[in-house]
DNA sequence: CGCAACGATTTGAACGATCAAATGACGAAG
DNA sequence: CTTCGTCATTTGATCGTTCAAATCGTTGCG
């Protein structure tokens, strides 16, 4: 039923050339002359060609695949970022002929290990990482075998060595800081992540440099915890009661989403209404009405994708330095809560 | 500095035997002798030597690629079970030698063209589908193609032609109708899907046979709306106030949440406090304190992952049925909801 | 007119593995 | 002692593609 895939040879007799004038219609056009092309794709398309990529692969050494650890199961929001991104980024590399293929590991060493096996076997042409953070061993064994990446995060810590996209945590809370004081709020408090985490310091200080600007002192106005919704609702105890907050940012939708609940409980017990503006646009904060800092993932997917394919084409040499470092501006996604 | 990449022949002249003896060793071990094979894998560790892929796949037509399709992006809870479903596949692949591809799509015609390049250009050799519905041109496309493929969902409205792997929602909102019935409560709500849905009708179906079976009525107890948090407020106002519902078993996590909302705003205003059980164990539910059933994602991903090895190794052949077609029990995740 | 240069196309070899068939060694059977 | 079968191993061919070099036909120029 079903006649037997095409191949090339196949192709090539059918428009009555040779083998490599098929594959140069395919990968240098301009070796042809019009006529011939227009016989070849004709062939192409009547017998539905597709090349095999395993054969091109086995030549060239490229196998147009990317690859991505997922974030492992857990329980908080960030996890549905990173997924949110992994499909984003699949969708970019897909426009420009690249399918991405996932692996898990639990830690560093067991994504070194992967990449290992992803290269010797399937000669990966890249990786997309995300969650860099301080000390990071996959960036610089990555560098040190040559091979091209990209990560979805600055490299904290150290000078910049790599390639990388990021979106500008400071700037989002500045927004959202912003916002809440055109409303007219004066003490403006601030639920981060302990000191110490490039993302959370990042995200902190959008929020103390707006308030400084305002002429306003951010000092006894930032309380930090764990990343849990429970924390959230002690740190925003801590900050309304004890420090007098009258609007509250957040560094994360779930610490957020606890002092959303605070809000709320102190409002049926008659409080005021009180505004808190999260991070990260989770499905929670989609869920219920909390006002968030978007990061655009889609637009991040694309910028990786695109750097990579810059990468690939290129190489490392000859680049505009001020290219391949892309930070991407969040915007603020309103809602009820804010 | 890095050596080349070693090859099959490489080993073969370190361990001084032939290509071939090599590569029996890794297809065929019981066809070498001990002493040789020792000799042949010393070599392999020293070299570090992983078969080449491409090559390998150019021979027999097998990538050990599984591939999958991920949701589009939407706001609602179902998006991160399925996301967390592809990272739980990808995890059961790899020990069993599969890598998963990812694929975007917008529909199911565009998710067939997927799979038509797919299947040309890379060989895929199976491939998981989710998210199965009435009329489900994906899957009969597949089986007139002879790919092997397997569900996690069940062949809704047909009978199941196909092997799946599904979790048992109608279990799922028993055992949680049964808590609220065993801690006292008769007028048990549901809120549920418009009437017509394969998954919604399954999970209904359950809270009214426990119902029934504890000789209670459930008629006057269900209402359903569109899976938003909005709706499931609507819902729950409805169902308590005008048809005096005293706990509520949900759908879904997104309608559990409007729920609770507006039990919580209740209770506030001094009503009482009332259970409700939500579906799916989203984050937003782990943030909210929503008691909820959860899918064991893991274990279906691990069955999929079975079935699909099964397929491979044995052909549709010589089945036995009962085995192909799983049912996977859900379990209740308690919180402070209920 | 002869020869170099060029463009379009074809031919031979190679990528790294597996399959199928051939070889060699060894014992058992006739 | 020959023959046959079996087991372990080797050799030759092949998968579908691209690279590198060869071929063929035109054109340009001294």
């Amino acid at each position: 039923m079903a006649s037997e895939r095409p191949t090339i040879t196949t192709v090539a007799e059918r428009a009555r050339v040779s083998r490599q004038t098929v594959s140069n219609v395919l990968n240098a056009p301009h070796r042809v002359q019009p006529e011939t092309m227009a016989r070849v794709n004709a062939a192409i398309s009547e017998l539905g060609y597709r090349p095999h990529r395993a054969a091109r692969q086995l030549r060239t050494h490229r196998s147009n695949l990317i690859a991505m650890r997922m974030a492992p199961f857990s329980e908080d929001d960030a996890g549905s970022v990173l997924d949110r991104f992994v499909h984003a980024v699949a969708e970019s590399g897909e426009r420009l002929g690249f399918r991405t293929l996932v692996f898990t590991a639990t830690d560093d060493d067991d994504e070194i290990a992967g990449y290992t096996d992803l290269l010797n076997s399937y000669e990966l042409d890249a990786f997309v990482l995300t969650g860099t953070h301080h000390r990071d061993l996959r960036t610089s064994w990555l560098r040190r075998q040559g091979v091209p990446f990209v990560t979805f995060g600055r490299p904290w810590g150290v000078r910049a060595k790599h390639w990388w996209v990021d979106v500008d945590g400071k700037a989002g809370t500045a927004i959202a800081t912003e916002r809440l004081l055109a409303a007219g709020h004066r003490r403006i408090g601030f639920i981060g992540w302990p000191v110490g985490s490039g993302v959370g310091d990042d995200r902190r200080s959008g929020w103390e440099l707006s308030l400084r600007a305002a002429g306003l002192d951010p000092s006894r106005l930032v309380v930090t915890g764990e990343n849990t919704v429970a924390e959230g609702y002690r740190c925003a105890v801590e900050l309304v009661t004890e420090h007098g907050a009258e609007a509250l940012v957040c560094v994360s939708d779930t610490l957020a989403l606890g002092a959303l609940a605070m809000i709320r409980d102190r409002v049926s017990r008659g409080g005021a209404i009180m505004p808190v503006i999260g991070f990260d646009d989770s499905p929670g904060a989609a869920a219920l009405g909390l006002t968030t800092i978007a990061q655009p993932l889609r637009e991040a997917a694309a910028t990786c994708v695109r750097l990579l394919t810059d990468y690939l084409d290129n190489g490392t040499e000859n680049t505009d330095k001020a290219n391949h470092h892309v930070l991407l501006a969040p915007n603020l996604v309103i809602r009820s809560s804010g």
